[in-house]
Formats: C-alpha cells, sequence, structure tokens
DNA sequence: GAAACACCCCGCCATC
DNA sequence: AAGATGGCGGGGTGTT
C-alpha cells in the first residue's frame, strides 16, 4: 500500500538548490477551459495568487491563463484573465485545471503549450480531472498519476499506459504533478510550496488557509499533515497527544492506549483515514518538525534529531535523505532564515 | 554500508 | 448475514 500522501518523493539536492535559487520570482500560470470547477480553480489563486510576501519575498507570479477569450467556468463564473495562453510559455510552473467534459479532446493549441512547457522543463501539475488533459498531451506514458476517484475506471481504459494510482492524494513523477479530486489541490499546491520555500513557508501558508485539523485556539507552529479530515475522537485525541510530544520516544503501543484501540484495529483506523500506518504516520510528522527547526533555529543537527524525537543525528539524516532527498544541512543551507543563521 | 536486534505491519481467521 | 474488532505469526522496516 502506498502512501496517500506520498512523502518519499522528496526533491533532490540539485532540484533543491535550483528550486530556491535559480529564479528571482517563480512565475506560475494556470489554464482555465470551459467549465473548470470553481474550487479548483480558486486554490492556486489563494495559494499561489494570493500576495504573501511577507512570508517569503518576492512571492509568487501568478496568471489565469483562459483557453479562451471569454471562458466561463463553472457556476455561470467569467474567467477575468490576467494572462492568456501565451504566458504558459514563461511560466515555471503549469497548473491545468478540470475540464467540464472528461470525454472530449483537449484543444490543441493547450496540448502543444502543454508539451512546450514540458519540454522547457517546466513543472507541469494536472489538478483533479487536468490528469486527462496531461495524458492526452503523452504526459504521463509509464508514469505514475491520479486524479478524481470518480474517474478513475475512465481514465485507466482510456489511458492504459498510465500507471494510475487511486490511493494517493497526489503523485510527482518526473515533474508532473496530478492531484485527486477538489480538496486534494490544496495538498498539492502546499506541497508545491513547500518543495520551491521549504516547509515552514507551506505550513503558514496551511495555517493562513486555516487548514484543518488546528482549529483549536493553540495553533502548532507547523502544520502536521497528513491528519485524517475526520479522524474519530480517541484517534484525534491521540495523534493531538503525538504532535505534542514528538521530542519523546512513541511506540504504537502508546498510540494504541490514548486511542483505546488494539494495535490491530489502529492500524487499520489509520490505513483507512490516512493510507499510512502509524509508524509511516509519526516518522513524517518528526520530519517536518525536524525541517522547521532546520528551517528556523541554528540548533546542532544532533539537537534537531533530539527535539523531533529522530534520537540521534545519523537516524535523522538517514531519513532525511530517504524522504526530503537532500541531507539536513543541505536542506538548512537552501531553506534556512535569518533566524537559523543563514541567508 | 552492514548487521543485529527490536519493533511494526498485514493477511488470515475467530469472535463480537 | 454483515461489518467491526482483536489475536496470531511470518515477513518487513526502523534503529543503533
Amino acid at each position: 500500500m502506498r502512501s496517500r500522501c506520498d512523502f518519499r518523493r522528496g526533491p533532490t539536492s540539485g532540484k533543491l538548490a535550483k528550486m530556491r535559487k535559480g529564479l528571482a520570482k517563480r512565475r506560475v500560470a494556470m489554464a482555465v477551459q470551459p467549465g473548470a470547477p470553481i474550487f479548483e480553480l480558486s486554490v492556486p489563486c489563494e495559494v499561489f495568487g494570493t500576495n504573501r510576501s511577507d512570508i517569503h519575498d518576492p512571492w509568487y507570479e501568478f496568471e489565469v491563463c483562459p483557453t479562451e477569450s471569454a471562458t466561463e467556468v463553472a457556476a455561470g463564473f467569467v474567467a477575468n484573465q490576467n494572462g492568456s495562453m501565451d504566458n504558459l510559455a514563461r511560466a515555471d510552473t503549469v497548473i491545468i485545471l478540470g475540464c467540464e467534459n472528461i470525454h472530449a479532446k483537449p484543444p490543441a493549441h493547450l496540448i502543444d503549450a502543454i508539451r512546450s512547457a514540458y519540454r522547457r522543463r517546466a513543472r507541469i501539475v494536472g489538478i483533479c480531472s487536468g490528469a486527462f488533459v496531461l495524458a492526452h498531451a503523452g504526459l504521463l506514458d509509464h508514469r505514475r498519476a491520479t486524479t478524481h476517484w470518480m474517474h478513475i475506471d475512465e481514465f485507466a481504459s482510456r489511458f492504459p499506459t498510465v500507471t494510475l494510482d487511486p490511493s494517493v492524494l497526489y503523485v510527482e513523477d518526473a515533474g508532473v504533478f496530478t492531484s485527486a479530486g477538489t480538496a486534494a489541490a490544496i495538498d498539492l499546491c502546499l506541497e508545491l510550496v513547500r518543495q520551491d520555500l521549504g516547509a515552514a513557508a507551506a505550513n503558514e501558508v496551511a495555517r493562513r488557509m486555516v487548514m484543518p485539523p488546528h482549529r483549536d485556539g493553540g495553533q502548532a507552529q507547523y502544520l502536521r499533515w497528513p491528519m485524517p479530515p475526520h479522524p474519530d475522537h480517541d484517534l484525534a485525541e491521540a495523534m493531538q497527544w503525538v504532535q505534542t510530544n514528538l521530542d519523546r520516544p512513541i511506540t504504537v503501543e502508546d498510540l494504541t492506549q490514548r486511542a483505546h484501540l488494539s494495535r490491530r484495529t489502529l492500524i487499520r483506523r489509520f490505513h483507512d483515514a490516512l493510507g499510512v500506518t502509524p509508524q509511516q504516520w509519526l516518522l513524517r510528522q518528526r520530519l517536518l518538525l525536524a525541517q522547521g527547526l532546520l528551517e528556523t533555529t541554528p540548533i546542532p543537527v544532533q539537537q534537531v534529531a533530539e527535539r523531533s524525537g529522530m534520537g540521534t543525528a545519523a537516524n535523522l539524516r538517514h531519513h532525511f535523505s530517504q524522504h526530503v532527498g537532500v541531507s539536513p544541512l543541505a536542506y538548512r543551507r537552501t531553506f534556512g532564515t535569518p533566524a537559523a543563521g543563514h541567508l
């Protein structure tokens, strides 16, 4: 079973350096076809299109690019374009939204624009049924991808050469990202910010978007994702307890006691809610905390390991390399803030 | 990087 | 009868 939130696919060190230092201002362009769903359209606008230069300066340059001159999207709204399709050719990240009719062939000029962007190594992102457009463009052949669960069968039968993974929220393969339905667009967009600007920046965006589960008064400093959308009370309480005790050794047995469940049932609940095992989730929380500490503090890697519950620096390095793709120090060099003694 | 040990996961089956 | 839960054990994974 693959992780629903496929955090194993972290960027390589080369990618990190390039992402951080290669461009003064990142350009994101979103292609909008007629009938594009409002929610999915709004997510990239909210994440990339809102000026958040107080989090990271410069913030993204974001453009909406309707595929037609006056593109009417869902619910009767008309995309008030600030960019034309030409802008796709200049973007570092090209986002393709879902289309009204997944059975229709996408317009040729859109396919051409996507292929062209891919050839010049732009990051290509298909949100929800946008995966159909990417598949039409041939970008998903023999690659892992996902789409809305309602379209899985249709997608699989029409694009048999794509390795479809219906269990993940989003997936990346060779610079091509696809996300599952609707709300998964948020997860994917935040992941893109995380790759570009680091975990602290992505978590701050998430916090401002009031992402669950931290709706209570004591907002956590770092977003501990993934969390289940609707965990039952005992499970949520156990997970909350983990969040505030990451510096200490925690076993699955501790979780079973806090959740008042057997080990077997706990694993089942995690699997149903998140698609990951308790241990995988715990490790993810520790790594996210470690990432935040590396970004925002100057403390030695050994202390980062201790505070994040990773135990030893060697263990932290091991998992960092495996899941984030770079060493802790390389990560700090790339994403460290002035508070961490960098930049 | 390898090895040893501890811990974890999941298919299977029984029980509630 | 169907679904949820829990125990077992072999194989897998994490930690040192």
